[in-house]
RNA sequence: CGGGGUAUAGCUCAGUCUGGUAGAGCGUUGCGUUUGGGACGCAAAAGUCGGGGGUUCGAAUCCCUCUGCCCCGACCA
């Protein structure tokens, strides 16, 4: 492509409006065009990397033997009425009728679709499993639409569906499928792990992310050190602590602690390390009392491992300050669990701390010198907070690392839940009506290029993996209006790259050279090639990859060949 | 949804407090000089100051209202 013909828009400035460093980016250059909230234009350059995306996706879709299709966008509320999801989904799903007063919905996903075309094309065993799969527009309205594509309103999403005999032939293509992100992901260059996970509104059983590993992701995942355990945060079991609980040592004792309203303000106060003090939280039970939650002052409460204890409600909910005030008798800042009327669940971490210190139920004062078993009753213990570094691995080996991952892809055993609902069945060997087995397996397609840009950049712009780049190769010409050698230079070898099937640019603007090498750094081209007088003299151009500090001297006989040599390393 | 912020040229912003009829940089167009890291000079085009209402001789500026956009949001007990 010549770049006199391929009007880029590439701005020094960066918008306003973006926060994270691959919506900046993708705005500075001009891959993206913000239309409102949520909502973004592909522009000519940025859809070249998108398509490379998809075409990877589907190669590798194809070879795990998945059958593309294409469903449409809009879907009649009666099939989400069928699965009882219309009511399920919230604000998130975009409703609206058309001019005969039906109700539709832009699909956030294609479960019921799916399961509509299967229960009238699927009738025998003999024709499962298949696995179906399309590359389309989603739309959710989000509560928060940002960061650009990662979070956008309306994005591209491969979605893939499977369906089987029984329970044996769906873990095999999940297996299938899980194997096919690996390979998909590995192809698109980046650094990802695959996570257990929580199923979600989705539902089903089994189920695994996909994360890329970027400091901004909005996902935290627990990792071992020493095994392949890794899982979601929100998912991660905290184990109890190996080692048994210490002696009393202190007496029970009521102490002042005026002000002080949160564990930091605690432990500055008293001169105690967080890890000494147990905080209180009061949640809302199931049957309209309240439930006290306890866990280490140095550790946080898991919402999803909290509202799955018996009496909890779900989805979890803090009580509301009266409520506190009522149960407690006191203000929210000296809770605890002496005295406390009602459930108490402890968390294993904190039911492992002798002398600790916590709320006395009256305001500003707090004990110190608490013991369990001798000034409370031993306590039920439960597994309420979040992992931290640093913990046991629950698969037995190593230890707990946290690292931040943004979810591009998620695998679903969803067993019958869409089949059950929809009547999908197919005749078995003995002529029996059997419900289907489903499986589902999304992939973000825009939020792959937005995470691909997360892992991927510096100070002067992106750097793009080699099978996404828009074009693997730059080619620079210093004085390509001017001097006439120059020129058939760098048009020949445009003709050579072309006829070698590599993605080639050539920046032929009058443009100064700083400019040239600023867009092509800010566009991430992995390839660069100056093509000035200076070296042609000695008939060599410089070459330099985007991840190199320096630039080296090829003859240029040799270019094309440099450039793969390098692809492959 | 709650809280905070913001809205002025294509982009980034100043001007608003203290009312007097709109500016800068970048970008764009033209001409000239430049040409190995976002050049320089001259000239030019470009704005319903988010919308509506009000106060006033006069409103980007003050008041009311609506809207868009951005950010943050139970771990506090």
């Amino acid at each position: 492509m010549r770049l006199s013909q391929y009007p880029i828009s590439t701005l020094k400035e960066v918008p306003a409006e973006a926060e994270v460093v691959s919506h900046r980016l993708m705005l500075r250059a001009g891959m993206i065009r913000r239309l409102a909230a949520g909502l973004y234009t592909w522009m000519p350059i940025g859809l070249r990397t998108l398509r490379k995306v998809e075409r990877i996706i589907r190669e590798e879709m194809d070879r795990a033997g998945a059958l593309e299709l294409s469903m449409p966008t809009v879907q009649p509320a009666e099939l989400w009425q069928e699965s009882g999801r219309w009511n399920a989904f919230g604000p998130e799903l975009l409703r609206f009728k058309d001019r005969h007063d039906r109700e539709f919905a832009y699909g956030p996903t294609h479960e019921e679709v799916i399961t509509d075309i299967a229960r009238r094309e699927l009738r025998s065993y003999r024709q499962l499993p298949v696995n179906f799969y399309q590359i389309q527009s989603k739309f959710r309205d989000e509560i928060r639409p940002r960061f650009g594509v990662m979070r956008a309103r309306e994005f591209l999403m491969k979605d893939a569906y499977s369906f089987h005999a029984d329970e044996a032939s769906l873990a095999e293509g999940y297996r299938a499928m899980y194997e096919a992100y690996s390979r998909i992901f590995t192809r698109l260059g980046l650094e990802f792990r695959a996570v257990q996970a929580d199923s979600g509104s989705i539902g089903g059983s089994a189920s695994q992310e996909f994360h890329v590993l970027a400091d901004s992701g909005e996902d935290a995942i627990a990792f071992s050190d020493d095994d392949d355990y890794a899982a979601n945060l929100e998912l991660a079991a905290a184990l109890a602590p190996s080692t048994p609980r210490g002696p009393a040592a202190q007496a029970l004792a009521k102490v002042p602690t005026p002000g002080a309203r949160t564990i930091a303000d605690l432990a500055r106060s008293l001169g105690v390390a967080a890890e000494q003090c147990v905080k209180t939280l009061i949640v809302d039970g199931a049957d309209g009392d309240v439930v006290a939650l306890l866990v280490r002052g140095d550790h946080e409460l898991n919402a999803l491992k909290a509202q799955k204890l018996p009496g909890v409600a779900s989805p979890l909910r803090m009580a509301s300050a009266e409520r506190v005030r009522a149960t407690t008798g006191a203000e929210p800042g000296s809770l605890g669990p002496i005295g406390f009327r009602g459930r108490i669940y402890v968390d294993h971490t904190a039911a492992n701390v002798a002398d600790f210190v916590c709320g006395a139920n009256e305001k500003d004062q707090h004990y110190t010198g608490v013991n369990w078993g001798r000034d409370l009753p031993e306590p039920q213990t439960v597994d309420i907070r979040n992992a931290v570094a640093g913990d046991r691995s629950p698969s037995g080996r190593g230890r707990l690392r946290i690292a931040r991952g943004i979810e591009v892809g998620h695998i679903f055993q969803l067993g019958r839940k869409y089949s059950d609902a929809m009547n999908a069945t197919v005749l078995d060997e003995q002529g029996r009506s059997v419900t289907m087995f489903m499986g589902c397996y999304g992939i973000g397609v825009t939020r792959v290029v937005a995470a691909a840009i997360e892992q991927n950049h510096d100070a002067n712009g992106i750097i793009w993996p080699e099978s996404i780049a828009p074009f693997r190769v730059a080619l620079v010409p210093l004085t390509y209006q001017k001097s006439e050698l120059v020129r058939n230079a760098a048009d020949a070898l445009y003709r050579e790259f072309g006829d070698a099937g590599i993605d080639v640019l050539i920046d032929d603007r009058d443009a100064r050279p700083g400019v040239k090498f600023a867009d092509s750094e800010l566009l991430g081209i992995p390839h660069r090639i100056v093509i000035g007088d200076r070296g042609l003299a000695n008939g060599t151009v410089e070459y330099r990859h985007r991840r190199d500090t320096t630039s080296s001297d090829v003859a240029l006989a040799d270019v094309v060949g440099h450039v793969r040599a390098r692809s492959a390393g």
